[in-house]
DNA sequence: AACTGCAACAACCGCCGTGCG
DNA sequence: GCGCACGGCGGTTGTTGCAGT
C-alpha cells in the first residue's frame, strides 16, 4: 500500500515556526523526551507534522545549539573536513559540536563555496557586492535520482578539491582534473598545509598561524591538532598516518 | 524614498537505511 | 526473507532583510 505521505497535508501548519509553537515543542520534549517524531505533534498539541517538528528541534530549538557566525577555525574546520568526507552534512557536523548539518549546509553554500571561488586565481575577482555570476540555485537538475549520485560524486570526485588546488597561491593557473584525482588518493601533510595555511596570504595564514601556535600539539598517533577555545574542541586538523582513517571512525 | 537584486537562513521534499513484526 | 514505519540525510526552495542604484 505504499508508505504514508510525511505529512497529511490538511490542517497542518507550514512555514516559518511562532514562538508558540517552538514553546509547546520544547517544553513538551522536556517532559517527555522524543521517543516518536510521528506522535509527538499530535500529543503536544501541534499542527505540524513530525518531521518538521524533528528539524526544528534538532535545528533551532535543542538547548546545545549555537548560534551566531562561525568562527574562522570553525570555517576552516569545515573546509577541510568537506574535502575528505564531501557533501556528507552529518558527519561534518558531527565534528563541529553545537553546530547542525543544516546550518553547515547553508555556511557552505553561502560563505565558503564563494570564499574558494573567490580565490581562483584565473577567475576575475567579483567585485564585494555586486557580484552574481552564478544563479542562487545551483542549475543542477531538481532531484531525480541524481541526488544520491552527487552525494557520491561529491565525496569520491569532489568539486571544492578542484577549487582548493586552484585556489591555492602555489597552485598553478591551469591544473588538470588529474591532478586532483591524484592528490585526493593521498592526502598528505602539504594538502593540508595548503589548504589551511596559504589560501590567503595577507589575512587567512596569519590568523591560522596565530592559531595554530597558540594551540598546535599533537595527538598520541602524531597528527597536528588544532584547539578552538571557544568551541573547546580539537580539531584534527593533519591528519598522518592514518589520520583519515582515525577521522572518518570517529564518525 | 522607492525599487531591485542578492545574501543569508529556515524550512520543506523526497530518498535511503535500519529496525521490527 | 519481506514489507512497513520511522528517523535521518542531503538537495532544494521560499522568505526576509539589507545594500546598492
Amino acid at each position: 500500500m505504499g508508505r504514508a505521505p510525511c505529512c497529511e497535508k490538511m490542517g497542518l501548519n507550514r512555514g516559518p515556526w511562532t514562538p508558540e509553537e517552538d514553546q509547546i515543542l520544547v517544553s513538551f520534549i522536556h517532559q517527555h523526551g522524543h521517543s516518536n517524531w510521528r506522535a509527538l505533534p499530535k500529543q503536544a498539541g501541534l499542527l505540524r507534522c513530525g518531521k518538521s517538528c524533528r528539524l526544528r528541534w534538532m535545528n533551532y530549538l535543542k538547548p546545545d545549539i549555537k548560534r551566531g557566525n562561525f568562527t574562522q577555525a570553525e570555517e576552516d574546520a569545515i573546509i577541510s573536513l568537506h574535502q575528505i568526507l564531501g557533501n556528507r552534512w552529518s558527519a561534518i557536523a558531527a565534528k563541529l559540536p553545537g553546530r547542525t548539518d543544516n546550518e553547515i549546509k547553508n555556511v557552505w553554500h553561502t560563505h565558503l563555496k564563494k570564499r574558494l571561488e573567490d580565490y581562483q586565481p584565473t577567475k576575475p575577482k567579483t567585485s564585494n557586492k555586486k557580484k552574481s555570476t552564478k544563479p542562487k540555485s545551483q542549475s543542477v537538475p531538481a532531484k531525480s535520482k541524481s541526488t544520491k549520485t552527487e552525494s557520491e560524486l561529491a565525496s569520491s570526485s569532489n568539486p571544492s578539491f578542484e577549487s582548493l588546488f586552484s585556489a591555492s597561491p602555489s597552485a598553478s593557473d591551469e591544473v588538470s582534473s588529474e591532478t586532483f584525482t591524484s592528490h585526493e588518493e593521498d592526502i598528505d601533510e602539504s594538502f593540508w598545509n595548503e589548504t589551511l595555511y596559504s589560501q590567503d596570504e595577507e589575512n587567512h595564514t596569519s590568523n591560522l598561524d596565530e592559531l595554530q601556535q597558540e594551540f598546535q600539539h599533537l595527538d598520541s598517533v602524531g597528527n597536528e591538532m588544532i584547539f578552538d577555545s571557544e568551541m573547546d574542541f580539537w580539531f584534527d586538523v593533519l591528519p598522518r598516518s592514518g589520520g583519515e582513517q582515525d577521522l572518518l571512525a570517529g564518525l
